[in-house]
DNA sequence: TATGAATGAGCGTTCATTCAT
DNA sequence: CATGAATGAACGCTCATTCAT
C-alpha cells in the first residue's frame, strides 16, 4: 500500500488523493486501511520516514573516510552524486513527493520532509567539515550556508532534470545522467574548493 | 484581496486556506469574493501572474547589457542577487508561495508557477548567453542545465535563508543579506566562470 | 424586459433563469430589474397574467353566437381553433412556459398557470353548453370533463405540433397548420357530437 | 430513497427538493446519499427509468393481438384505459412528477421524460397500426399525430382528473373512475374510427 | 484480518435581493 | 430612473473516518 500511496501523492499531490483512490489501486476496501493506519496523515509519514533513511544510507556510503589529494575529493563526491541520482532515478516517485508535492500538504508533514531535507543538509555539512579535517578543505566559515546551497541545487537538480520544466511525471531526461554528475560536481568542486579561506 | 489571500496561501497552503478564510481577513463577505473572482483558483492564477511580473522585473533590471572585464561580471551579478533578495524580504509571502507551498496546489496552478520558475531560468539562460556574446564567458554546452542549477540554488536558499529548516514564516535570518550574496555569487561566479570551455 | 425574460423561462425553466441572465439580456443593469419588479416571482407572474389575457381573448372570439347547423359549428371550431394555432406560432415562448416548463416553478407560480389553462376549460364549456342551448348538441353530463379532455388535447398538441417529441425550441413543425385543425376538430365533432345523449 | 424522492419530486418540484429534504426523510444521513447515487440528477433519471418501464408494461398489457369486431376493439380499449388509470392510482406521485412538474428540471431530466412520454405515443401509434392491420380501422394518414392527441388526451386528463384543476396532492377525484374510462374511450372510438378513410 | 455501507462536518459556489450613489 | 458592488443564506457535494459484521 506504501507504494501505491507513493505513486498517488507524487503524482496528484496529497490533498488531491483520496483515501478511496489508494485503497481502489490497492485493491482492498475502503476500511482495510484503516486497519493498516491510523489515518492518512500518518501513511504520508510512514513513506516520508522510509523515504529518509533510504535517501541518507545512500548519502552515507559516500561520506568522505580517508584523506586524499583534491582528485580523490572529485572523485568521492562523483560517486556520491551519481549514487544520488541513480537512487532518485530508481525512485522517481519518492524524489517527485519530497522535493515537490510534499510542500503542499499539511503542518505535520511538511515539517517531516523539511526535517528529510535538512537531514540531507546536515550530512552535506559533516562532509564539508571532515573535507577540512582532513585537509582537503581550507577552513571557513558559513559551512551550514555552503550545504544549503549545495542542498537545493542538487534536490531542485534532480527534480528539473527527471520530471522536466513543468515537474510532468511522464517526462523523460534528455541528459545524460554523466553530465549531470559532471555539472553539479563542477560547481560544488569550483564553489566549495576555490573559495578557499574566504571568511 | 490579493495580499489577504497571498498570507493565507503562503501560510497555511492552498488548500487548507478556505475562502470563508479570506472574506474574514479582508472583512467583506463570502458573495464579495466571486464578484471579483471567478473562483478559488482564479484568484491563485491571479496572484501567480503578478508575482511572476513583479520578479522577471526585478530579475530584468539585473540584464547585463554593457561589456565589461570579470569585475564588472560578478559586479553585476551582485547587484542582481541583491535586488532579488531585497524583494524576496519585502515579499515573503510571494516566495514562500511560489517556491514551497504552491507545488501543493492543483495541476493548473502548479504548472503557473513551474511556468514562472521556468521563465526565471530562461532569463538566467539569456544572461548567461548575454556573458558569452560580451566575451565575458566563454562558450560551453549546456547553458540550460547551469541556469537550472543556479535558479535552483538561488530560489532554494531564498526560501531557507528567510525561513529557516522548517519553512517557518515567523523565522528570521540569521545570515546578514550580503553574505547570501557573496556566497552566491561565488558559486555562480566559480560555477560559471571557470568552467572555461568545458564541453 | 417581459419578453427577453418569456424567452429564457421558456427555453431554460424558471429556476435555470437567473435575475443576472434577464438583465444582461435585456442591457440594463442587475438593479434596475427590481425597480421595475419586486422580485422574480413577480415577473413570472405578470408574463402569465398577459399571456392568459390574449389567449382568452383568442378563444373568446370563437365564442359561438349564432343558431346553426352541424356544419356552422365545425366551421366555428375550425376557425377557433386556426386562430388558436396561429396565435400559437407567433408566441412559441408563451406557449412553451405555460404548456411545459412553467410547472417546474413555484407554488404560486404554477397556480397562476393552471387557472389559466382552468379558465381555457371553463370557456370551452361555456362553448359547449351554449351549443347545447343552441340545439346544436344534445344535453349530455360530464361536460366539464370533456371540456377537459379538449384542453388537454389541444395544449399538448400545440406543444408537441410545434416543439417536436423533445419540446425543443428549435424544432420546425412537420405537419401543416390545417392538417392540425382538421384532426383536433374532427376528433371534438366526433368525440363531442356523436356522444349524443349518452349519460 | 426513490420512492422518499419521488414523493417529494412530485409534491415540491425538483429544483425545490433538497437533498437535505431527502435524506431526512429517509432517515438516513446526507452522505449516504451520495454512496446510492452519483449526484440529485442520477435518482431523477433512475425514478424516470423504472416509472417508463411500469408505464409501458401497462401500456404493453393491452396491446391488441387478435383480430375482433368494432366491439372487441372498445372493450380492448377499455381494458386499456382502466389498468392505465388503475395504474395512476396506486402511483399518484409518478403521474405528477412525469405528466407535469417534471417539465420544470433540467435538461437531461426533461429529456427523459419527454422520453417515456414519446414512447407512450409509439406504443399508441403501434396499436393504432395494429388495429389497422387487424382490419379494425380503416388506413389513414397521420396515425402518429392522432397517437399525439391520444396521450396528450389521456396524460392530461390523468393529471387533471387525479389532481384537479391546481394539480393538488390532496385533491381527491370527484369522478368514478369508469366514467373516465368510456369518456376516453368514446373520444377514441369517435375520434379514431369514425375517422375512416379521411387521408 | 477484512469489509463496505454509513456518517456528518465542512467546503466551494450560487444567486435573489439590497442599497448607497 | 438607473447603477453595480456588496450581501449572506442556502445548497450540492466531498471525503476522511467509523463500525457492525
Amino acid at each position: 500500500m506504501l507504494n501505491v500511496t507513493l505513486e498517488l501523492f507524487a503524482t496528484k499531490g496529497y490533498h488531491a488523493t483520496k483515501v478511496s483512490d489508494i485503497v481502489s489501486k490497492a485493491g482492498v476496501a475502503q476500511g482495510t486501511f484503516y486497519w493498516y493506519f491510523k489515518n492518512k496523515e500518518e501513511i504520508a509519514l510512514q513513506i516520508i520516514e522510509e523515504g529518509k533513511r533510504q535517501l541518507l544510507e545512500v548519502i552515507h556510503q559516500g561520506y568522505r573516510k580517508d584523506q586524499g589529494c583534491i582528485n580523490d575529493m572529485i572523485q568521492s563526491s562523483k560517486r556520491l552524486m551519481h549514487n544520488l541520482l541513480t537512487f532518485a532515478s530508481e525512485n522517481r516517485n519518492l524524489m517527485l513527493f519530497l522535493f515537490l508535492k510534499g510542500q503542499g500538504a499539511d503542518l505535520k508533514i511538511r515539517n517531516a520532509i523539511s526535517e528529510t531535507l535538512f537531514e540531507m543538509e546536515v550530512n552535506f555539512s559533516k562532509n564539508i567539515y571532515r573535507a577540512i579535517e582532513l585537509g582537503m578543505l581550507e577552513d571557513r566559515d558559513y559551512v551550514p550556508l555552503q550545504a544549503q546551497m549545495l542542498t537545493n541545487m542538487i534536490t531542485g537538480l534532480i527534480a528539473r532534470w527527471q520530471f522536466g520544466p513543468l515537474y510532468d511525471w511522464d517526462y523523460t531526461p534528455t541528459v545524460p545522467i554523466n553530465v549531470v554528475v559532471d555539472e553539479i560536481v563542477h560547481f560544488e568542486f569550483f564553489g566549495l574548493l576555490l573559495s578557499g579561506g574566504r571568511r
